[in-house]
DNA sequence: CCACCCTATATAGAAATCCGATACAGTGCC
DNA sequence: GGCACTGTATCGGATTTCTATATAGGGTGG
C-alpha cells in the first residue's frame, strides 16, 4: 500500500469517529476528495486487505436513494492506518521538528 | 504547487534549524528520498517561487569535493511550507481527529 | 411525460508524480 | 588503473491523481 495524501485522508476519515462505517459519498464530502480519486482508493486498499466493503440491504424504491456501499476498516488496516497517521503526523512539526537528521551544513557565501 | 508526500518531506526539512541552506545529498539524507524523486522536486518547488537555489562559490581540487548547490527557501516558500504541514498535521490525528465532518450516518445491518 | 436535480457508485483518459536505474565528473586511495 | 565517495541530474516505466463522463433510480415542477 502506497501512502499518498489521498489515500491518508481516506484513511483518516474511516479512522475517526469510533471506526464508524461510511459510504462513498460521504467520504468524499468528508475528504474533499472528487470521486475519481476517491473510488481508486477504495479499490486499492480493499485489494491490500484494509478494508472490507459490503452494499447496504434496502429497497431504493422504499430508501428514496440508491443503495450504499458501505465501507469499513479490517483489523489489520485499523493498524496499518494508525500507524501510517503516526508516520505522516512524525514531519509535520508542531514546534520544532528536529526528526535525528545531521547538524546544520556549513552556511554557504551567499 | 501540488502538495504530496515527497514535497512535504522537502519542504519540512528545509523549514527545519532556522531554515538554514541545504544541498541535494544533504536533503536526501534528510529526508529519505533518492534522488530521482528529490530534484524534481525541488525543480518544481523553484518553479513556484518558494525555494532559491545558489551554486556554492568553491574550487573542487581545494575542497576535495564537488561543488554543492544549496537551497533556501523564498519568503513566500516560508509561508507557504507552513501552512501546508499545517494542513497536514490536520489530518494526522493526535487523539482523536474530529474535524467538523457530519456525523456517523446509519450503521448498515451488517 | 419530460426535463431537471439529487443521491449514489463507478470508469476513461490525460496529466502529473514517483522511484529505480543510469549518467557524469572530480577527489582520494591502493 | 580500478574502486569508493561526494555531488548533481535525467530517463522511462509504473503508479496515482483528477477532470469528465456514464449509469441508474427517486422526487419535483410545468
Amino acid at each position: 500500500m502506497r501512502m499518498t495524501i489521498p489515500v491518508a485522508k481516506v484513511l483518516s476519515a474511516l479512522l475517526a469517529d469510533a471506526e464508524a462505517p461510511r459510504y462513498g459519498l460521504d467520504l468524499m464530502k468528508l475528504t474533499g476528495l472528487p470521486s475519481g480519486t476517491l473510488y481508486p482508493v477504495l479499490h486499492r486498499l480493499q485489494a491490500a486487505g484494509w478494508l472490507a466493503a459490503d452494499w447496504e440491504e434496502v429497497d431504493p424504491a422504499t430508501a428514496g436513494r440508491p443503495a450504499r456501499r458501505y465501507y469499513l476498516l479490517t483489523a489489520e488496516g485499523v493498524h496499518a492506518a494508525r500507524q501510517a497517521l503516526a508516520e505522516l503526523r512524525a514531519l509535520a512539526p508542531d514546534g520544532g521538528t528536529s526528526w535525528g537528521g545531521a547538524e546544520p551544513t556549513g552556511v554557504p557565501a551567499w
